[in-house]
DNA sequence: GTAGTTAGTTTGGATACTACACAAACAAAT
DNA sequence: ATTTGTTTGTGTAGTATCCAAACTAACTAC
């Protein structure tokens, strides 16, 4: 191996910059050699990945690759100590054994951060498997600007300590407008304006830091490690805000200002309430957590259709199967759900409205502190 | 060079399914040697296609691969006769005098067709640079099914016998749903339902067939031939009825069951007038052709505002910067543009509104027939 | 115990890049 | 007129990667 292995933590400045997997939206560029072999490195991978303990020859079934080319860089995954062989098949039919590789969860850690909670901070360790191991919470206290910043690392850092294994890398899903190189253009409620904060906590932290938005990092969380393995998805994320996530065909929309998914101020109700933003009928004000807290059945009723209005027209451009909804369980009933799906399937055609699916996130309330660990895994890896 | 160069036309029956860049939205597969160097070899010629007459060495650096590989490469496109010699660069300063290398417009030429207008199939022979070489229409006199399709077959044979030059493809914009191997799964309006347009123009003209939506073709075509080189664009395409066509980061998004754009029965107004659909209020009650043909002034400002509420859940999930907007230039007047602009800006929040805006297409009337010229250039040549 | 089957490894060949060196062609300075 | 320096484009050696095919290994079935 020329030079140091792709997933050794290298402690880089500028998170997403520069690791093998992190230029998705970026300009095509040149290919060499050496990424045909990371590409083919990253399929067995996800491979593995997805589809549970596999032999050499299932993986060459699988990826189209050759019994030559899976071993080789099974080889190297085991050199690496990513995957593991777990001994040999039991039941199967006449030929030799095949021996099962699996990936080995806890090969590489990720600590995640998840800011998106009005009230406090929470972080956790991550294993490859998207179990959490260990985790932090802290309350923020009101907390703004550079002391909020001041907590959100060291809550990173102890879990860092805490890490009996390698790190693959620190994932953060925040609130507000993140750009791909980890720098917060704006989280107002955080008193954040072009933070980087990737480039900070990669000085505290020696591994590769990835940030994203947190319905984003929600959103990549639930397509990898949630249900049904589908290639696209919206999330929506009610909290104190209300924002979304879109993965299309695997890849994160982040939009022309890196604000895809700020739905929260899309005016559903030119009659509606005034909203802090100083428009009225914003739809943040009629489906954000604390005034759906406050309204009976037939208020999350309502928050639920106008929901559905807003993502009508959406959900026919893009013609969108799968919405997962994320939130306070208690606020996301099954009536502001069903309310969500009918509104969607009066405003949208048959052929359209009759496949949407909108269902509660599979992760629960650690979907973006998993959703940033599988952006790390993704990043870093490939796998996605 | 082992087998038969890769744009020679070798007379396909499926169209779509096994060119070398016409797998955009399929699930990742292996890499072999041959993918780099093709994707290379693509990235040279797309680096010609988009920044004019080059030298080697300006291929090299602005690809970043070496002055010995773009060598390499440009010979290989120079013996396909796809590039040409333009003599030295003269306005240089010390050294040796650089070789430019341009396209050659008329290497290979494409037939598209575009069945979008009601009245008439119009079909045309294009050149590389996206020059209309000649063009040929025929009424459709209500022409459906079986009938529709032949008088189809018959323009695109006709063009491609006067074709000088070999062809590089036949391209199709047709109204409905279209599926990615080029079966028209729906248009309801031609009576086609499951037909396979590709494989049947492919039994009639020896070169590779690609079919898409016509809005999705135009798409492509004003992101590829129109005007300012952006990477993301909607076009909202009024006619007979109203359909979309969205690219986001060079990508056709085609949706869950292809039917990504079908915008037009979007209900926008649940008070509206019925549609033909059944349902009250869709979009197309307000701003199909048709419709806004009758309308005064005020008439066409109301059906600009309905698209504007239409688009503005789109735009902010996708942070969409820019929306092109084609079809008859006498009903998408100013006082139409300014409503649908005002109606974005006003329901969605600053951050993403203040950028936005529409424009008419740059391509006019021929902006399908040019897409689909588009659509074959990136599928065959991976321009794009 | 032999034949058949499947798993995994080894070897040779093809491809496609990089790095480096070199020749060619010109401008500017002397 | 000659030298120097710069840029272009090509040629050569080396490395990386994959595939195809042959091979070894291990097991079942009869």
């Amino acid at each position: 191996m020329a030079n140091g292995s792709p997933t050794a933590p290298t402690g880089r400045t500028s998170g997403g910059g520069n690791s093998p997997f992190a230029r998705r939206g970026a300009p095509r560029r040149k290919a060499v050699p050496g990424d045909t072999r990371l590409h083919n490195r990253s399929l067995v991978l996800r491979t593995i990945f997805r589809s549970g303990p596999l032999s050499r020859a299932d993986l060459a079934r699988s990826t189209h690759l050759t019994r030559a080319a899976t071993s080789e860089l099974a080889a190297e995954l085991l050199a690496e100590g990513l995957v593991e062989e777990l001994g040999t098949r039991s039941d199967q039919g006449v030929g030799k054994p095949a021996t099962l590789l699996g990936l080995v969860p806890d090969a590489r850690l990720t600590v995640t951060l998840d800011l998106s909670d009005d009230a406090r901070f929470r972080a956790a360790l991550v294993d490859l498997g998207g179990k959490v191991l260990d985790r932090r919470a802290a309350a923020r206290d009101g907390r703004r600007a550079e002391s909020a910043l001041e907590l959100a690392t060291e809550l990173c850092v102890d879990l860092a300590g805490a890490a009996a294994r390698p790190l693959l890398g620190v994932g953060v899903g925040s609130p507000g407008v993140v750009d791909p190189a980890g720098i917060i253009l704006e989280a107002p409620n955080l008193g954040w304006h072009g933070v980087d904060l990737s480039a900070h906590l990669a000085q505290a932290i020696p591994a590769p830091v990835h940030v994203a938005n947190d319905a984003n990092a929600a959103a990549l969380g639930e397509l990898g490690l949630g249900g049904p393995a589908e290639r696209s998805l919206l999330l929506v994320k009610v909290g104190h805000g209300v924002g979304a996530g879109l993965v299309l065909d695997g890849h994160l929309v982040v939009g022309d200002r890196f604000a895809a998914g700020e739905i929260g101020h899309v005016v559903v109700d030119p009659d509606g309430a005034p909203c802090a933003c100083g428009r009225i009928g914003c739809l943040e004000t009629a489906v954000a957590a604390p005034r759906l807290r406050r309204a009976d059945d037939r208020g999350r009723q309502a928050g639920g259709r106008r929901l559905g209005e807003a993502l009508a027209p959406v959900v026919s451009a893009l013609n969108l199967r799968e919405i997962v909804l994320s939130g306070p369980l208690d606020l996301l009933d099954e009536s502001f759900r069903a309310a969500a799906l009918d509104a969607i399937r009066e405003r949208t055609m048959p052929a359209v409205g009759d496949y949407v699916d909108i269902r509660l996130s599979s992760l629960g309330e650690d979907d973006v502190l998993l959703g940033a660990a599988m952006l790390v895994l993704d990043r870093e890896l490939g796998v996605a």
